[in-house]
DNA sequence: AGGATTGTACCAAACGTTCGGTACATGTAT
DNA sequence: ATACATGTACCGAACGTTTGGTACAATCCT
């Protein structure tokens, strides 16, 4: 099993788990590998696997979705498949936010806490640009990108709380057409 | 120190550490009381700990929310009233949801996961009941009090992972305004 | 005196981690 | 070609620690 299979996988059972509640014989038995095989890979222990779970997620933020968004196509055309690519990312709401997970698991340590932060900035300032490519002044924009992620977010809270894709699906359509129409009008 | 006080700190320490983040050393520590105490008062041990800050926060819904929500107040003042309510329960978007952490941390096992939603459930349809008073047709009131519920976790997640107390600010605000903007005019 | 409350000591089980070692493929030297 | 070395992937078993939980005697309060 390559490491990048190991990976994936990693990403999902800490966003199913937490990071507390993925425990390294869990972990094992989803991966097939044995724990002493896990500390082959990420010499680091189970931290350096959470780590690189996050790595691939940053990697997925950035070769999927900024890429989408700082794009040449028409500005409101790259909103639009940033949405698709979120829906499709989180399986319609079945699977819930990595980050979101991290940062509401633990608190004191720093663990995560900082890169997180980073992340979660990149993608709002990036959709910041692309609305004021649309026309809106800087701090709308910024206002705006955050709120969508906002939604994003609260939305995969209520997916798993509600045990319901409707809430999700309703939301990307909502953000959708309200990102599509900001063009259309200056304020 | 009194059961009503030592469970208001299990919601503290629960909703900062998750369920499996929060030892019982740890719940020891800040509750200044030992393994004994603790066991005294829950028997049940860990999971009838949560079980009991889950029943603090039912209690703070019940008797906060839902009764302002179905007071004899204008349709507007009261969820003017639950907004005002939300901001002091969740110190400006610095402490975060219980159940958003609950729900997010553990996903196989159901031990909080149903009561969860049932609290969820009673929340939004309150809120929809309200709506509709305010002459909102049954399935866009019920979208809209979804929305709004979904837009405080929502803030509550960015806000702890901005580490800002902004995002949540400008929710309840938007929140706010636009609930009662929604009497002034029939769609 | 007697029930409520707690500190101390303890437990089995699970935790994350490490060790010693096997299997096998690849490269190197003769 | 063949024997030896090297490196990668993997695993069973055990490490010391911490987990959630219990037993019991001492203390508190009335």
């Amino acid at each position: 099993m390559s490491r990048e299979e190991i990976v994936v996988q990693l990403v999902d059972v800490f966003r199913r788990h937490g990071y507390e509640g993925a425990s390294l014989s869990h972990i094992s038995k989803l991966t097939g590998l044995g724990k002493a095989s896990l500390y082959h890979h990420f010499p680091g222990g189970k931290e350096e696997m959470a780590e690189a779970a996050l790595d691939h997620i940053d990697r997925w933020l950035e070769t999927t979705i900024l890429k989408s968004l700082s794009s040449r196509a028409k500005p409101a055309k790259r909103l639009q498949q940033m949405c698709d690519q979120v829906q499709e990312f989180f399986d319609e709401g079945r699977k819930s936010c990595l980050w979101a997970v991290l940062v509401l698991g633990e608190s004191s340590d720093d663990l995560f806490h900082n890169r997180i932060k980073q992340a979660l900035s990149r993608w709002i300032d990036a959709i910041a640009a692309v609305l004021q490519e649309m026309g809106l002044d800087k701090e709308e924009a910024r206002d705006r990108a955050e709120e969508t992620i906002l939604r994003i977010q609260g939305a995969l809270v209520m997916a798993r709380g509600l045990d319901s894709t409707r809430p999700f699906q309703r939301t990307m359509k909502a953000v959708k057409s309200e990102l599509l129409g900001i063009g259309e009008r200056s304020s």
